[in-house]
DNA sequence: TAACCTACCAAACACTTGTTAGGGAAGGAG
DNA sequence: CTCCTTCCCTAACAAGTGTTTGGTAGGTTA
């Protein structure tokens, strides 16, 4: 039998998806095997246990994560593009991953705590560094406004990117992109009325 | 023995922060017994089942919700005034329940599909009325902007504000209400600098 | 005193869970 | 053809799951 590469990432984006869905604990490898095509026994030829599937899931999802974050933290751009291009980066890593991220989303909390998912802990003060420093240099430079909470913001920031995995479908009506143009301009400028949004386009 | 009423609520109130913090699945009836001091079995004197506490615990969170939400939006206040006392009444409730909010984050999706937790799909339908009524009438009145989608502010909203439950911390350096004013001052006014912040108060 | 109720324990139940062991079918390589 | 690797199945395992049953200590009521 030639050897087929894909059906073991073919079996995990279903594991993914599965997790995602019911959750990772009520989710049973029987389950998951249904979905995939196969027995349940037959799954432990392709991996460890079923931690080592959840494992695998988050660490790949937040590799590629940390490679498009870094990439705009070392461009060295002003901090309101810098939030634009964080947040932009978000939704198509969303877009992507939309199962991995809800899966991280809901067990990350308390799986921190074991060792083997100690990367989860690095990951979290890693998304904290990384906002904190472009929302305060840009307090600092006179982009953003100086009596917010910044922590707060940052928390708010965050959630609300994250959660849209929660909601958003590949294919939908609405593109990441235009997600986060969106969310970018609710979040800088307000949703409530002012003048310059009666005359001209308040995009960017 | 006198009978003590209070056991009940207190066990349920245990459950409910187990259940926070693991997970409902990943929480096993003994775990809860062991947190609440007494023998697994002994749970069945004071509930049904393990689902009938879950139950329990989102149903009394979201009656109670209601009752501040439907006082918020029987008050016929103008649009601005009103998504200020819906977000100000959610992070007290927050502050009540935070427990029980946390659990209605993380299961409520896969528990919609269930006959018994159907209260769940109906809560979510008044939620997403409520909220886009506000956001719509306000639009209409020349109080927000119309540019805007009014669907994605609204998950943008209704996201951000329930995410708080995941880190807020009771007794923390942040009032419900303190929260609240600098979370309406985001989204109200965004968080980029403008003139009307150099020279006074954004807080209206 | 006796009957009764509340709140719990001790022990087991049937079932599901993740996981393992051994085997076998299908194709590629020699 | 024969060997070998890949991929999967069958069947079972031990541990843990939610739940039930019968019993009992101790206070309340009559």
């Amino acid at each position: 039998m030639r050897p087929a590469p894909g059906r073991r990432r073919q079996i995990l984006d279903t594991a993914a998806r599965v997790f995602a869905a019911q959750g990772y604990d009520a989710t049973t490898v029987r389950q998951i095997a249904d979905a995939a095509g196969l027995l349940a026994g037959s799954l432990y030829y392709h991996f460890d246990s079923k931690e080592s599937m959840l494992d695998e899931i988050l660490s790949t999802f937040l590799t590629e994560l940390w490679e498009r974050y870094d990439t705009v933290l070392a461009a060295g751009l002003r901090p309101r593009e810098s939030l634009a291009a964080l947040v932009t980066a978000s939704f198509r890593e969303i877009d992507r991953h939309r199962a991995a991220v809800a899966i991280y989303q809901k067990e990350s909390r308390h799986l921190t705590d074991q060792p083997r998912f100690g990367y989860l802990a690095d990951a979290q003060r890693g998304f904290e560094r990384a906002w904190l420093r472009t929302l305060e240099s840009g307090v600092a430079s006179g982009d953003f406004r100086t009596d917010l909470d910044v922590r707060l913001t940052y928390r708010f920031v965050r959630d609300t990117v994250w959660v849209a995995a929660s909601w958003y479908r590949p294919g939908g009506q609405h593109s990441p992109e235009e997600i986060a143009r969106q969310y970018l301009s609710m979040v800088l400028e307000g949703v409530a009325l002012r003048d310059s949004h009666r005359t001209h386009d308040p995009h960017d």
